[in-house]
DNA sequence: TATTGTTATACTCTATAACTATA
DNA sequence: TATAGTTATAGAGTATAACAATA
């Protein structure tokens, strides 16, 4: 009965996505926030903390950490805003550049082992639904609640 | 790009939808582990906090408190089991079993509001692909992972 | 000796608010 | 006076392991 809910479905294979996610993710030392950050800065790079923040829902002082961690990483480096002292203006690396290309390897792995049930073109039916989905609920492109919590 | 992979759009709308339904669930007083455990205990009467444990795959340390307070709101009753003086014997009580009933209502009206942007037909298409990936992934009917977690 | 339910403790993670420096 | 980034602190939530009762 429930088992037929698309609602608790949806739900529970999207957790279930996001362990399997945030397991492989670990095996390069990324949590799925770092993930995110990695994704954004490849498209926006020089954003401030605080723009970072906003705009994936990352709260500022816990980012100071992530971003401490991703610079010992060497993924991402805090350069000096030219115009405003106070801010930071943030740049993918060459190696997070790599990494990068390492994520989506293993994202497309990922993919591939989660739907492994259905055809190329049940998968595109099912993306054309979820983005349908996505966009009347107001989901904004990359931004995953998740990001709000620790990666397991 | 990553706009149109299913995977991310799963998991980003399976937290979506958890989240929505966690909301709407606090009108109750309830957290999404408290309603899974009011679900299976209308179908599994009798069961003890272990074997609750081991189904919904929640910790039987933090199994005492829910139950506690499932039990202070009068929902679920601890009863002795006869023949295993170690063993509780988990009930819903009459109150419980309403509040179930109130429960599948929000639970509805969480899922249209969810899949407004779907037609009834494309439902349960979405209905059926997401069963096949949940079986095949070996997911469990009424098993959500985040009760692992507690609900915002 | 093993198991159920419970509790106490330690640990992890997060937000709050205070702080420094710049504007 | 306000803002960016940082840090210290306190709070919430969890699992670990020890415990009492019972088998």
């Amino acid at each position: 009965m429930e088992r037929g809910q698309p609602a608790f479905l949806l739900s529970q294979l999207g957790a279930h996505a996001a362990t399997k996610f945030a397991e492989r993710m670990s095996v390069l030392q990324l949590a799925p926030a770092d993930v995110g950050i990695l994704r954004l800065l490849r498209t926006a790079a020089g954003i401030s903390q605080q723009e970072l923040s906003a705009r994936l829902q990352i709260h500022p002082s816990r980012l100071v950490g992530i971003l401490d961690n991703l610079e010992r990483l060497q993924f991402v480096e805090r350069k000096p805003n030219p115009t405003d002292r106070r801010l930071y203006s943030l740049h993918l690396t060459k190696t997070g550049g790599e990494t990068l290309q390492r994520i989506g390897k293993v994202a497309r792995e990922h993919q591939d082992t989660l739907l492994a049930a259905l055809s190329s073109e049940e998968r595109s039916i099912l993306t054309e639904m979820l983005l349908k989905v996505a966009d009347e609920q107001g989901l904004t492109r990359g931004v995953h609640p998740g990001y709000q919590r620790m990666g397991k």
